[in-house]
DNA sequence: TACGAAACCTACCGCTCTACAGGTAATCGA
DNA sequence: TCGATTACCTGTAGAGCGGTAGGTTTCGTA
């Protein structure tokens, strides 16, 4: 084997452990996530971990940059009608949802090592969505709101339906109800 | 002292107790938040808090009851112009809602001791929230919804728009963009 | 003033956690 | 085939955790 392919297995092996670290984090949360835990899902023990991520934090870092290459796919691409295919495809993934509704609960406290992260995913997460009612609507929604003003609400409601949505799936219909905010953002005033 | 003096003597420690939770999981959530570092805010030991609440678990059960006794207060007397006013007023207090955002993003996670709490909550809440919109629009709002439809989202953008304004304070105005959601609510189809 | 309970304390147990140190066996390039 | 790197392992340090056991002091009550 040449080198190129032992680089390609350290990565897979590590791309292995953080798809364990998505799961341990959505069972147990951030702080409640042990490395040790982590490891026996991939068949090492906790010191054999450490070899492919130095710290903990390492980690986590690693497992937040999986999230910023998945929803760093299609930016200006968006548009209003592919927001709702989005949410209906969340709804499919309770796991990864799980995952991150945890970090973002966690990322609140003080000193959170993901604590960064969110606030800068939000600005970044705010424009985007703002460019893509600006694409739809241009500089004023039909109700006379600003995308700039309506962003940070788009951005809440499918944040918030996915805490109720994870805690009672049998009650909430997250897609539903996020189709309901969106044809809302789309009538007159 | 008499009797009843006593007992409230001990109250007001486990209110006192309590307040410090807050304070505790609101920094570092409730998994981060140690019994120790509870105990030394109001001056005990570890083992001197353990006195008042037998384990960590009844602590957050106690801590819990604080926010049903808070927002139990008004129910059926809501009306949607107030429901401005409570997030202004949240806005006041970011020390209890940052706990409590916490402790949603913890409860999501398998066996949280608190995951039972905020999936009654829920429905509670959104059953009030249903019956605030039914008061104020009847059976139907302006847009055409029902007040059990539009009563998830309700709460969604409360919950969600308390996240981004944690994270960050200075670039997201919660309750101005509360208001703009209650306006789109009461907006005509 | 004597008694019992309440309000703490010290000491400690057993467990878990992250991380470091150092070893060994397999693998790989030259 | 040899020397080095990689991929693990065992052992363990060091700290923190919730909780128990059992003592002592304070205090209300009779």
């Amino acid at each position: 084997m040449n080198a190129t392919n032992s680089r390609t297995r350290r990565e897979e092996r590590r791309a292995e452990i953080v798809r364990a670290a998505l799961e341990v984090i959505a069972e147990r949360g951030y702080r409640g996530a042990s490395l040790a835990a982590v490891a026996e899902r991939v068949g090492l023990t906790q010191q054999g971990l450490l070899h492919y991520f130095p710290t903990k934090d390492a980690l986590l870092v690693a497992v937040l940059e999986e999230r910023d290459q998945w929803d760093a796919v299609p930016d200006s691409r968006w548009r209003v009608d592919l927001l709702a295919s989005l949410v209906e495809y969340n709804a499919m993934r309770p796991g990864i949802i799980q995952t991150f509704s945890a970090l973002l609960g966690e990322s609140v406290t003080e000193g959170h090592p993901a604590r960064g992260y969110f606030t800068e995913r939000y600005v970044r997460v705010r424009a985007n969505m703002a460019g893509v009612l600006r694409t739809e609507y241009g500089d004023r929604l039909p109700n006379g709101l600003t995308p700039e003003r309506a962003a940070p609400l788009l951005v809440a409601v499918m944040d918030g339906l996915q805490y109720q949505w994870l805690l009672d799936p049998e009650s909430v219909d997250m897609p539903g109800a996020f189709r309901d905010f969106l044809a809302l953002l789309g009538e007159e005033a």
